[in-house]
DNA sequence: AGTAATACATTCTAATTAGTATGTTTAATA
DNA sequence: TATTAAACATACTAATTAGAATGTATTACT
């Protein structure tokens, strides 16, 4: 096999495996031989490919982690043909009612990160605020053209709106993870729909 | 000094300890030797008085994390003598101006350690879902009597709202930890009070 | 074809960890 | 006051960890 594919897929290898397990079990308490193992490849291997556990770290973010928020969240939000505040129901909730138990009871790997991020591993908070602005940007534009077609009341504050809507969905994960019952998904959403009921015109 | 006394005392600093550690690097990264140095104490002390770490984690979320939460979200919300809507906007706003930059940095202890648990540490889920539970009641308690006295609008749903502003409070503690930044508390604010405000007859 | 570089595997070290076993000192009790 | 038990400290073990050093097979290059 060709030299530059096969590490590829082995990089690959290891990241898929490295998110899987931080997100199982959290990033501190996940250790390299833990992910190795799995790969059932070496630690050779592992720091072959990567300088350390903190730079693994920043990949699985930068890779895995950006990949679900960008193609869940922010590219949905693009298609402003439809009605706006439709269109932010659809996302917020139908990505509600489609996760799996697993997604349910494990809660959003990156705020599960979030979570882990103390005074020490200020890289990875980094790296998610870009991301975070990232959705927060497009989740305004979304606001700002449900505006100028008067599908959202112009009184709206869009910045203010859009943080609350990405804090309450991150919020709702985490308590989620403590309820372990569908009871908060549901009444959870029935709020959400109030809220974004309330943005339209 | 009285055998309970000092003993009473040495749990007290222990549990202290281990709750600012905790906080500060989050409960997988701290290990008890890190603890007991902070305290002065030897590792013989620690397990004089806890069984393990994991007792320890238990104790501290019982301890510490619950006073918290009862102390800063539920007892506030027993003043159901005042206005509700009124009442909701100055716990849940007036907390926030008054975090230190430490806090908001750290974000919300109980909030990190959901973030931490897995499918193992089921113990720490059920401690935090009982205490949620509780501030979830009080939150619907304080919605139904202000249905009753006509300042909460008769068709909200008061258990979904209780859920949305338990999430979203914990939502935007998660999300100010990446952005560093007061804007995000103040916009949070402002939504907070639309969506507060439209719960009001 | 011969040389070099890459992709790993194996082996090692040094540090850190949870937890135990065994002291020693101080306080309680009979 | 003698005995006991509690509150620690010290010293240990065994496992796990991050990461380095070194070896080997495979691919790339000249």
């Amino acid at each position: 096999m060709k030299q530059v594919l096969k590490s590829r897929e082995t990089q690959d290898l290891i990241i898929n495996t490295s998110f899987e397990l931080f997100y199982e079990k959290g990033y501190n308490a996940t250790s390299i031989p833990d992910v190795m193992k799995k790969t059932s490849l070496s630690k050779g291997a592992f720091y072959h490919h990567f300088k350390n556990k903190h730079e693994i770290g920043t990949r699985v973010i930068e890779v895995i982690i950006k990949r679900r928020i960008k193609e869940g969240f922010i590219d949905p939000l693009k298609q402003t043909d439809k009605n706006i505040p439709e269109l932010l129901l659809d996302v917020f909730t139908n990505r509600i009612k489609n996760y799996s138990e697993r997604e349910k009871a494990l809660g959003c790997p990156a705020n599960n990160l979030i979570g882990e991020i103390g005074y020490t591993e200020q890289d990875f908070r980094i790296i998610l605020k870009t991301l975070f602005e990232e959705w927060r940007q497009a989740l305004i534009n979304a606001l700002e053209v449900g505006k100028s077609r008067n599908e959202v009341k112009k009184d709206v504050n869009s910045s203010a709106a859009a943080i609350s809507l990405i804090c309450a969905f991150e919020g709702v994960r985490s308590v989620r993870k403590v309820y372990d019952d569908d009871v908060i998904f549901n009444e959870f959403m029935e709020s959400m729909s109030v809220f974004i009921k309330n943005l339209g015109v």
